[in-house]
DNA sequence: GCGAAATGCGTGAGCGCTAACATCGCTCGG
DNA sequence: CCGAGCGATGTTAGCGCTCACGCATTTCGC
């Protein structure tokens, strides 16, 4: 039993059955012209033989795509991991499979190099659009198949609106929330440790965390002080962060996500700071961990596994316009208060 | 061009190239029984077509497999995690493509469920089976597929060395040897926050971390406390730790993973307690944030993303035996000493 | 009660590719 | 100078499936 028997195919079954492929066929895609007597014959071989449909062939015969290549550069991040959860679950339930394709950060991949990533010209695909390698692959599928891709990222609704194929939550708005929160707090302005934008720069997109930050800065007339750049990893957020933490004039940091605020919070601890007393930190993404730091970190809760899901439902819809077109339905972010936060020493 | 034209196959650059199909088959796999002028006309007309092979098409066609499924109960733990990314990135070199298919650990998988996950019969597949759901399908395609598999846990390397689809480290080891660090401390006995195990019960293997820390302990004749079961989340953690920490008898706790170790922190400090001084806490895997907790954690390096490439690796032998059988060859996991573990107060 | 539509099923072609064999022309030993 | 031998190519037959038909039977409207 244990030997490499090999499975049985549509042909074998319609033996069995007395039926023709064809209607084996029909059976499996659950045709309603197909008399009960012979569904019922049907379904037995089939269960007597253990067929299963060969996912291979039915899409090579030109019958519905089942399958997602997930294209992103980072997996240990917690928003593109959670993104694929949500994809993954969605996908799941509709017995589609999901592939994944790390793009790596450092090499500048070529074009050619992207799409030879899927397994065949046309494969539905969503990218994870959120740094520098995922929107250039973004840009990549724009150019070659429009219709079979979905790229998530950090967008404002008027841009989401806009374009068909994107998917995402307004990072800007959640920045500029958290920075307004600390302003009340009364502290005279805030610092920003950044990550790594899409653009290379900058302000380069309106829902950028950054661009919140500086927007709300800018409008209560504070100083908008240089942002900190830092890279994805909490070694390269500690080593950026410290000369911030160790400047007394800074009093308020907020951090383009967890790892970085964790990495701040450490830097802090080093340098003799409290936090909140002589800092206060703000997070981003609500990362699992961000409870039980001590002091446990205020951030911005955001729903990854929602957007995932978003994503996999409209790229659903744009293979096979058949399938409704979703509405976005997620939550917003939502500014979470724990401990690292607080006014800043008179 | 963005119009949804169809792709280039075999035949049109065939016919472009003025050769038959089977010709530009050779060429596109290397073989080397085509004339230099021929290759290079073929290749000319592939670059001017822009085609690329279809990979469904070629295994169903019965050429080499060039695809994993892997099998996975989490993707936000990180051994897990590490381990995709292991795979993906060996995976990727050799230009197969990678799916993945989340087990939902709240279902009790029907084997045909399990199966029905493959995208066809055969899919050469690995399974993270360091959980009841993955132990499940690992013994499922153990009994349907077993030369087409690969399982990554934890083992002895005795049990590596006599099953030759399954692949991982020595975890059993490596608790033994945190536990004896804390001994050697001068802990009177070390308590332990138990990770879910993969068969239900405690020291169903030799290599599973609480049965490394129940050996050593014995062994030096020292009572052995009952295990407190956690679940995997650090939530599920906290709830579990919280009369363990506020105990004062206990001075030592070994974790089952760095997410326990740092709800164990957490809890510790809200119960008042000092870390080190008053409890020694020891995690495992040593997940990138546990360098900058505050105090940094103790914890054991394991290098789970070489471990994903040896379940790559082997998994390719297993399939194709013509391609070398790997040799396990990942570094042993190690005790890394930081700040949460000391002697205990006389 | 007769034509038209609906139902139930089968046939043939083809998706893009590879494996296995067939064919052709050339070189080379004797 | 002829056939064995080999290298370079073409031909054929699928892999397992779905589509687009085709052809009988039934069912139904009026």
């Amino acid at each position: 039993m244990a030997q490499p028997k090999k499975a049985a195919s549509i042909w074998d079954v319609a033996r069995l059955a007395g039926v023709s492929h064809q209607t084996v066929s029909r059976v499996v895609n659950g045709s309603p012209r197909v008399a009960a007597a012979t569904r019922d014959k049907v379904l037995e071989a089939i269960a007597e033989l253990g067929y299963r449909p060969n996912r291979l062939a039915r899409s090579l015969a030109g019958g519905a795509v089942e399958s997602v290549t997930v294209l992103t550069a980072d997996t240990s991040l917690y928003g593109p991991e959670a993104a694929l959860r949500g994809i993954e679950k969605a996908a799941r339930s509709l017995e589609w499979s999901v592939s994944i394709s790390v793009l790596d950060p450092a090499d500048t991949h070529s074009d050619a190099d992207i799409i030879a990533r899927l397994p065949r010209a046309g494969e539905p695909t969503i990218i994870m659009a959120h740094d520098e390698p995922g929107m250039r692959a973004k840009q990549v599928l724009l150019d070659t198949q429009p219709h079979a891709m979905v790229a998530i990222g950090p967008y404002t609704a008027d841009e989401l609106a806009a374009s068909p194929w994107l998917v995402g939550m307004d990072d800007g708005k959640a920045a500029a929330e958290a920075t307004r929160y600390l302003l009340e707090l009364g502290h005279e302005t805030v610092h920003h440790l950044a990550i790594p934008t899409s653009t290379g720069t900058f302000g380069g997109g309106k829902a950028h965390r950054a661009d919140g930050w500086a927007r709300v800065l800018r409008e209560a007339g504070r100083e908008v002080p240089e942002p900190v750049p830092s890279g994805w990893t909490i070694t390269e957020a500690f080593k950026a962060v410290r000369p911030l933490v160790s400047d007394p004039a800074v009093t308020a940091i907020l951090c383009g996500n967890d790892h970085l605020a964790l990495a701040t919070l450490r830097a802090a601890h080093l340098a003799g700071r409290s936090v909140p007393g002589d800092l206060s930190i703000v997070g981003f993404d609500n990362t699992p961990f961000s409870a039980f730091t001590t002091p446990a970190l205020t951030t911005v809760n955001q729903d990854f596994e929602s957007v995932g899901r978003g994503a996999f439902e409209l790229l659903r819809h744009r293979v096979d316009s058949s399938t409704p077109r979703p509405r976005p339905s997620w939550p917003e972010p939502e500014l979470i208060v724990r401990e690292t936060s607080g006014p800043p020493r008179p």
